[in-house]
DNA sequence: GAATTTGCTGAGGTTACCTCACTATGAGGG
DNA sequence: CCCTCATAGTGAGGTAACCTCAGCAAATTC
């Protein structure tokens, strides 16, 4: 029945995920800034202000690996970092003006890109998607 | 309606796909293999014997990163390289004996570990979701 | 037989992660 | 109050999986 769909779903998911990739980078490219960046960003924009470790959670990636991401972003002055009153040791992230401005701006591009790359499927589909995937995550 | 649902069909995607990428590191590691290397692997098995440029496109990589692949396979002693009969300029890697074996090994381990990761869904959403992948992979 | 294309690889770079060790601060027990 | 122990962040250094660009050798085209 099928020659070139022998593949197992793990092998197509990656495949979709590997495409999804791409797709996210170009739609970054005006903004000249990094995948792990924007996807930063964007958690800055949903949360506000968080510590460096509330960050990592997240991210779901080491504190030293949220670190650099923060550096980066400050250095785009896009996010800065202040100290945290509750407790000395601690480090609050926040978005800058200019750090919303972008993350919204990046925000409606990857609605838009997400629009484009799901639109083969109807809204049944998107709704499966949706359900399978949620079961899935956990 | 939604507080942690409020990701869009992306998001979920790439934290799938994270999950898929984290479970089949930990499933080669018995075989102390990376991933790109299981990969080009799995793909020398099932196509034989393959001109590197051709493994390129079946990997969806560059030629120079196909290089590399290819090096650490024959380093480990599950891939050999042979010149290409008809084009001198060109080289063919097949797997070695054991190369097959390990192989085979991982790709039956593989489908045991995606057999418990989807286990989650039924028939219908399996059917459904390899449906919809087929969809937007092209 | 000269010019172009193709197939591979050396050199060097990037991204997004990681662990380990260290410093500074905070929190609990005696 | 001091001591121990946990926690927050970061410097140093490493890894996997990619990439581009330049170059060489063989094949193809003109």
């Amino acid at each position: 029945m099928a020659d070139d769909d022998e593949e197992t779903l793990p092998e197509m998911f990656w495949g979709v995920a590997h495409q999804l990739r791409h797709l996210r980078k170009e739609t970054l490219a005006p903004w000249d800034i990094a995948p792990s960046q924007a996807r930063a960003l964007g958690v800055l924009l949903r949360e506000g202000s968080l510590r460096l470790s509330e960050l990592s959670e997240h991210l779901r990636i080491a504190a030293r690996s949220t670190t650099e991401v923060v550096d980066a972003l400050q250095d785009r002055g896009l996010a800065e970092r202040r100290p945290d009153p509750q407790d000395r040791r601690a480090t609050l992230v926040a978005p800058t003006g200019e750090g919303s401005r972008v993350g919204e701006a990046i925000r409606a591009s990857r609605d838009a890109e997400a629009e484009a790359y799901f639109s083969v499927l109807d809204e049944a589909e998107r709704a499966d998607l949706a359900a399978i995937l949620r079961k899935l995550r956990r």
